[in-house]
Order: C-alpha cells, then sequence, then structure tokens
DNA sequence: TCCGAAGTTTCGGCATACCGAAAATATAGC
DNA sequence: GCTATATTTTCGGTATGCCGAAACTTCGGA
C-alpha cells in the first residue's frame, strides 16, 4: 500500500521546500539533483543540505546513496507535486484577485504554500476557475497530481529561423520579470529566432505581430528564462505519477 | 522616538503569538494577564510562558516584573493591534470570498495571521470594502492601529429584564460557534433576558423577533462567549494608540 | 595508476522554542 | 506574623534547522 504522503501535512516547511525544490531543478532539465545544486538554489550551506537528505531519505521521501545525486521517490513526487500545486494557485489568485504583479507572487507564495490548508487550496482552485498554469505558465498540478508539461524548449535551444510562442518564464528573478514586462514581452508572445551573435553575444529574434512587431536582443540570462513552445506543434505530454 | 513595531516583520510567531494572546485576553474583561492563564491560552507549559515572558520584556514588548502579572509596552500593543488586525481580516475574507463557514476560520487565520506580507492586508482590506468587524463581531484595527470596542457585555452579566442585540460571540471553540449558526443565533439577534434558573442553571432569554422569536436557555459556557449591546444606547469608545 | 581539485559529508556549535522537575516567591488563612 | 498552598521561575534536556571547518570520496588528467 502506498503511504498517504498525497498531502503535505506533517512535514515541516523545510522539508516541503527542499523536496519541492528538487523536483524544480529536474522538471525541466534533467541533469542530476546534486548537494551543490540544491544549496544554491535554497541559498543555504552545503552541510545543511546534506544533513536534510539524509532525513528526506530516512523519511521516505528520496533515494540516495552518499556522494551521489538525489532523486525523489514516488511518496517524494507526489508531496512535490503537491506543493507546486499550492505554490501556482497561490500565484495566480494573488495575481487575479489581488492584484499583484507577475514578479511579486513568488516570494509571497514560496511562504504561504506551507501554511494554507487543503481547503483553503481546493476553494482557490473552484473560485479561479481550475487554471491550468500560472502566471508565468507553469502548469498547475490537479488536486489528483497529475501535470502536463508543455512541450516548450529554452529559447537558446531554437535553430535559427524557427518560429513559437513563449510559453513559460521562470519567475525565479523578479528583475528579469519587471523587465520583460516593461518590453511587452509576456506568455504567449510571438517569437522568431533570426540569428546569433558570434562569441556569446544575444540571439536576436523578431518579437510580436503585426504593427507591433520588432526585433528584440536576448541576453544569456533572457534565452535561458524563456520557454517557446514550436508553432503548429502543440499538446505535451500528460505524466499520470 | 518610538520605535518601529508598527508592522510585524523581525518577530517569530511565537512572539506574535503571545503578544497577540495577551492583548486578546485583557480586550473585553479586564483582569490581570498571568502565566498560568497565557499558558492555558496557548496550551503550553507555564516554563514555556516564564521563558517567553523575559524574551518579550528584552524585545521592549512588555513590562514584567518576576512573579507578577505581565502588561503590553506601548510597542507591544501595537504589535498586538497589527497582529488583530491580520487575523481578523483574514477571518472576513475566508467568509466572504472562499465560502468558509464562522467556525472553520479561526485555525485557519491563526496561522495565515504571521505569514502574509503587509501588501497582502493591505490588498484584502481594500477588496472587502475596509470592513469594520470580523464574522464573529470583533471589531478590526485599522491600518493605523485604531480600534473601536462596541459598548457591549457579556450576556451573563445582563440584568433580567433587560434587551439588546449580539455583537460578538468568542471565536475559541468552533462546536458553540456551529450550535448557535443551527440555533438561528448570530451577530445582530435581539435577545431579552426574562431571567435565571437558580443554582447555577441557565440563563433564560426572548430570542429573534415576530414570528420567529422563541425562549432560549443559555449555559454558562453560552453566557460568557455571546456579547450583548443594549438596544437604545450605541456608539463604543474609540482608542487610538 | 596515482594525485589533486572539486564536491560531499561529518562534526561541534548556535538559535529558537518547547518540556518536566526542582527551586523560589507570593499570599491567604490562621 | 507565620506558614501552607498555589503560582511562577529556573534549570537541564529535547528537537529542528542552520553554520563553518575538517574529513572524506570521487573522478579526470598526468
Ligand atoms: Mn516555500
Ligand atoms: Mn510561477
Ligand atoms: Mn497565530
Ligand atoms: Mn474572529
Amino acid at each position: 500500500m502506498a503511504s498517504k504522503v498525497s498531502t503535505p501535512g506533517s512535514e515541516s516547511s523545510s522539508v516541503q521546500d527542499y523536496v519541492k525544490t528538487i523536483y524544480a531543478l529536474s522538471e525541466w532539465h534533467d541533469e542530476p539533483v546534486t548537494s551543490s545544486r540544491l544549496a544554491a538554489r535554497l541559498s543555504v550551506a552545503n552541510s545543511s543540505v546534506s544533513e536534510m537528505i539524509r532525513k528526506l531519505a530516512e523519511l521516505g521521501l528520496v533515494n540516495h546513496t552518499p556522494y551521489r545525486p538525489v532523486e525523489l521517490t514516488a511518496d517524494g513526487r507526489r508531496l512535490a507535486l503537491a506543493m507546486v500545486r499550492r505554490h501556482r494557485l497561490i500565484e495566480t489568485f494573488l495575481v487575479r484577485d489581488l492584484d499583484y504583479r507577475w514578479d511579486e507572487v513568488h516570494d509571497e507564495a514560496e511562504l504561504l504554500e506551507h501554511t494554507v490548508s487543503d481547503t483553503f487550496i481546493d476553494r482557490l482552485d473552484a473560485r479561479l476557475g481550475f487554471p491550468s498554469v500560472d502566471p508565468h505558465g507553469d502548469p498547475i498540478p490537479t488536486a489528483a497530481g497529475a501535470i502536463t508539461l508543455p512541450d516548450a524548449l529554452p529559447l537558446d535551444s531554437f535553430d535559427d529561423g524557427h518560429s513559437g510562442r513563449v510559453t513559460r518564464i521562470s519567475d525565479e528573478d523578479p528583475q528579469l520579470l519587471r523587465f520583460l514586462a516593461a518590453e511587452d514581452i509576456g506568455i504567449g508572445s510571438p517569437v522568431e529566432v533570426l540569428g546569433r551573435t558570434p562569441f556569446g553575444g544575444p540571439l536576436r529574434a523578431r518579437v510580436g505581430t503585426g504593427t507591433g512587431a520588432r526585433d528584440f536582443s536576448f541576453g544569456k540570462e533572457l534565452t535561458g528564462a524563456i520557454w517557446v513552445e514550436s508553432v503548429g506543434r502543440h499538446a505535451g505530454c500528460s505524466l499520470v505519477p
């Protein structure tokens, strides 16, 4: 019988954040999740991560061999998706009902996700009309723990000449979000890659439609944070845990 | 210059809860706030309260002489009112926007009050139309820290024959709230005290208006939890810190 | 194959906030 | 005024989660 980690309850907020971060590091890329990557993301010392990983393993939330990367168990993944759902529903609520800007919601959601009850989350979900993505285009897992990842790639992995639509923008850096908002680039914006400037220079692309279309140079930070879905293709893969 | 405790920020949620509870114990009654009363309210050991009181004194939030009751300083009162405001606005939001029943909101607000930002609270306040009381009739302090206490008395201190309107019901006990809701007694209900049953028996009163009026026996728990404002009198005293 | 740099874990310590038991104090009744 | 009882504080200890420094493992290059 599977253990009952369908709902965050007994776990401390630290445990919840570690598990959620392990998931987040492997949601879009699939590099191994190491102690040092976790430490950097969570802004804690490596030694703190080592200790917590031992605890997570004891709780059955991760599998871990010392000195190796860490991986979520089925229970860990369930807990992570429950936290991701909370985080993204709260962000959506803050933008839609409390007039937050999309660069203001992440930090507030990072705290609230640990505090609200299941009832609160379910009521919010209903009130918002069961949204499928948050304000940054991140997919929102269902109450049952299913998530549909869009078939998107980071802008820097697009070939020259290809075009698509912005599907997701990393919400980690509020300044980046504010910059893009000021430039009128957001979820749904059409993009066509024109070419690369050599020696690590920016990626040039055509953004927007009709009269609003213009050329834009995307630096390294931006091309990694902006995810684009090819025009024509669609669907994405549905993963049920 | 007064210190800047206008906003909860650096204090831990424990500190916030202790200060809020000290205020709550003296808001309606004015018995001295002792360690043991605090311990009972907070469900912690007396020794824990003693230690925390020392800390609160160091933080300048309470005045305290060992073995004597504790009293809030001006800073402590400011912090307490900020927390009370948070608690009551959150309760109002849960009832009005998320369809919580009035007996479900207290526990959720008890946690959320420590987690939401000032921005969140201000947006909520505006969205709710700057409410002056919460779902239990408790007055909501303004952002500036002013609170208007209604001119109400507990039902058990009313003389026979007097009548009034229910102004406030303690939200401590969800079962009591559910019972009253089922009996259709709530904020605003008219009440006329008919008399007392001797030897600690219930207080009999006429409740409701017109065809809905009926006699009702209020036990000890109820007469202490229900606060009534005399019909005719009104106003209440406005306290600015 | 061996070595060193890079990454990981262990260890001793700190801060917060609890607890029960023991010591200290206040006060009510005599 | 003195003392017994109730209340409060102090004290040693637990649990969580963080840190830096030191010890340990891995792995690529020589
Ligand atoms: Mn978080
Ligand atoms: Mn987001
Ligand atoms: Mn609280
Ligand atoms: Mn209330």
